[in-house]
DNA sequence: GCGCTTTGTCCGGGGGATTGACAAAGTAGT
DNA sequence: ACTACTTTGTCAATCCCCCGGACAAAGCGC
């Protein structure tokens, strides 16, 4: 028996971040809340949520914001979470541009900049992240909680960047060296994840305890939250599902096989195999019921239905959202998805599944990014 | 904000438990060990853990058996798990035959009971549980722990059986119904999970975190363990990839689609579709190499290994195992299920990712009923 | 005005992990 | 054999923090 780290033990210290946390949960989602309500919503006696919310005040997290209306007794006082008490520093490392920015607790985005890419190699690109990064944070007006990166690629648990897409990174431990450059905690995550946790944590009122969320664009990849988190897998790669073959006689992929789901249904593929010259262009045409580019819109659609099924086949996960340049596409697109999903599902199953258009979402990454720090620094979402 | 079960509070009595399970744990993996082994591996102090070790010891679970070898100081007394402190009542109702055993914490079966449903109605089918539970409990010879069943079909967190396969139950309780008859606590789960568990459990040296247990037999299903949690989606139906459609343009399976895993993959289909009298005249010739029905092992076996990309993919889980009848079929079905589950996923992942033959394994509903139990009761596997 | 409720806080109690000390029982060196 | 040093297991004291009860403040209904 090799691996031990299952044996953890457990402290009061824990017990307290975790019912800590709890009560920044509770004001967080119920918004301006008693005192009184928060401890019959988590089990704590009101002595303990006193307590907490007393230390949150004092951290300036929360702050008492007048009385509530009577049930009949002692009118209670509501607590509220101050929005703009922390600054979060996010960022989005694109393909082509990077993109910083500062978001509060709500993932409202307030100062943003962006530097193009264009021929630096990887330390200069490295510069770049560090330039934006100086940038924003003379703009914050609230304490800094730490900075959180999205980008495409493989990054495992502990912010090193495997390889990306277009980048001469290679094993680039970013989350460490960001956190030693700017004395700041880092959290390092690849995009998909990164929109996936954005979703849940900012996705309005529904929360799902399970959640897929699917980024079409340049690639294709999935963000995959199990019971309240973001589920990693053996190696940190779960939700590659751009490189699992669909068609085993389709076309090369760039990783070296054949018929990969991102030869057919990534936005570069759907371009080239319709023969428009944009994906303005295909759009438009999509919109406008063209016969002539439909077949492949639907095609990809397809593709990606049957990827779903199969998820949510094994997993049983009913709430899947989709986002991603490619959800322009608009209905044909996302009604292809939906059929070819029920109609390789059980039935009972894809009757309760449901699959959301979650927006091209240019700042989605962005969100993401925020999401991750603020899980991670003031535990808002579960993570124990 | 509608849900709000993920605001659960953290009380001192759930760190003693969570600890005390730790240690439990700790003797159950790591054989006779010393208190202070135990307080460095989890973490806790000599004192802590030696209370615990009392508590267990006090309970009849633990007992010191002599010292250990001197590393330079005292000689550590060694403290072993007493496996047959405990005794545990399993079940495997299978589709024709119900088997009742007794097994004690290591999953070592003794009693085994069987019993033929031939012809009995759904209430006769209850009938015959209690017979046999009430048949095996009577050679007990320590404290009952509990019922623990595994069933095929669909059953859900809460020991209900939502709909069986050949039985007229229909939202059967049977958790409930087991846990007032014989007043004892009860857990009744699908059979792939249950064999997901007990490979988990049971399955020697390695405990991996993740693990995904494909059942082949009369149908397929998997067991899904993430995070040393046997995972359920949102519906309790996790697992049931037998019936994610693989070819649209297959033949007709039992739940009305077309092309499912099942009607590909599983013993009666491939049986059927090789045209031989039994399963055993296939194994034959398979083994044989007999070229007339290669051709169908070798398809169902793509079947398998294209589900199994799509979920490795999906979810970055490297082991692997495979149980029931049809892993009689041996090495050209594996290499069929291998060569294909490598051939559609990335290259890294491919070679990490770890195939197993988990064998035919008669047992292995009653040791993952067992098993179930052992982790509700006890708190054997991670569930926090 | 009076009784009842609800809220928020104060205080004592207790569960349980931690820390430090210490005896028991080894090993290693001389 | 004697001394110095380690390691183990336990005991007592301490501390963290959740809980339950009591109570004043402040509302509602009659």
């Amino acid at each position: 028996m090799a691996r031990t780290e299952y044996l953890s033990k457990a402290t009061h210290a824990q017990t307290r971040a975790h019912n800590a946390a709890l009560v920044l949960r509770a004001l967080y989602d119920l918004g301006p809340i008693s005192r009184a309500d928060v401890a019959r919503l988590t089990g704590l006696t009101r002595t303990s949520v006193g307590e907490l919310v007393a230390d949150l005040e004092r951290d300036g997290l929360a702050q008492d914001v007048g009385r509530g209306p009577s049930t009949g007794g002692k009118q209670p006082t509501l607590v509220a979470l101050k929005d703009d008490a922390r600054t979060v520093i996010t960022l989005d490392l694109g393909e082509r541009t990077f993109t910083a920015a500062l978001a509060n607790l709500r993932g409202e985005l307030t100062t943003k900049r962006t530097g193009e890419l264009e021929g630096r190699d990887g330390h200069q690109a490295v510069q770049l992240v560090h330039e934006l990064i100086d940038d924003v944070r003379r703009e914050a007006t609230s304490p800094l909680l730490g900075i959180g990166v999205g980008t495409p690629g493989v990054v495992d648990a502990d912010g090193t960047i495997r390889w990306a897409v277009n980048l001469d990174w290679q094993d680039l431990p970013l989350a460490r060296i960001l956190e030693e450059r700017h004395g700041l905690p880092a959290v390092v995550a690849n995009d998909s994840r990164a929109a996936a946790l954005a979703t849940y944590l900012f996705g309005g009122d529904e929360r799902p305890q399970n959640l897929v969320v699917i980024k079409v664009g340049r690639g294709v990849g999935a963000g995959i939250i199990l019971r309240d988190q973001l589920f990693g897998g053996d190696g940190d790669g779960a939700g590659e599902i751009g490189h699992v073959v669909v068609d085993p006689d389709g076309i090369e992929c760039h990783c070296g096989r054949f018929g990969c789901l991102e030869t057919v249904a990534s936005v570069p593929a759907v371009v080239r195999a319709a023969g428009t010259a944009s994906f303005g262009e295909l759009v438009d045409r999509t919109t406008a019921g063209d016969d002539r580019v439909l077949p492949v819109v639907l095609a990809a659609g397809r593709a990606i239905g049957a990827a779903i099924a199969g998820l949510t086949g094994a997993l049983d996960v009913r709430h899947i959202t989709i986002v991603g340049s490619a959800t322009a596409l608009g209905d044909p697109w996302f009604s292809a998805i939906r059929d070819e999903a029920g109609r390789r599902s059980l039935g009972p199953l894809a009757r309760d599944t449901r699959i959301i258009d979650g927006g091209t979402g240019e700042d989605v990454t962005l969100l993401g990014a925020c999401a991750l720090l603020l899980t991670r620094e003031l535990g808002l979402t579960v993570h124990r």
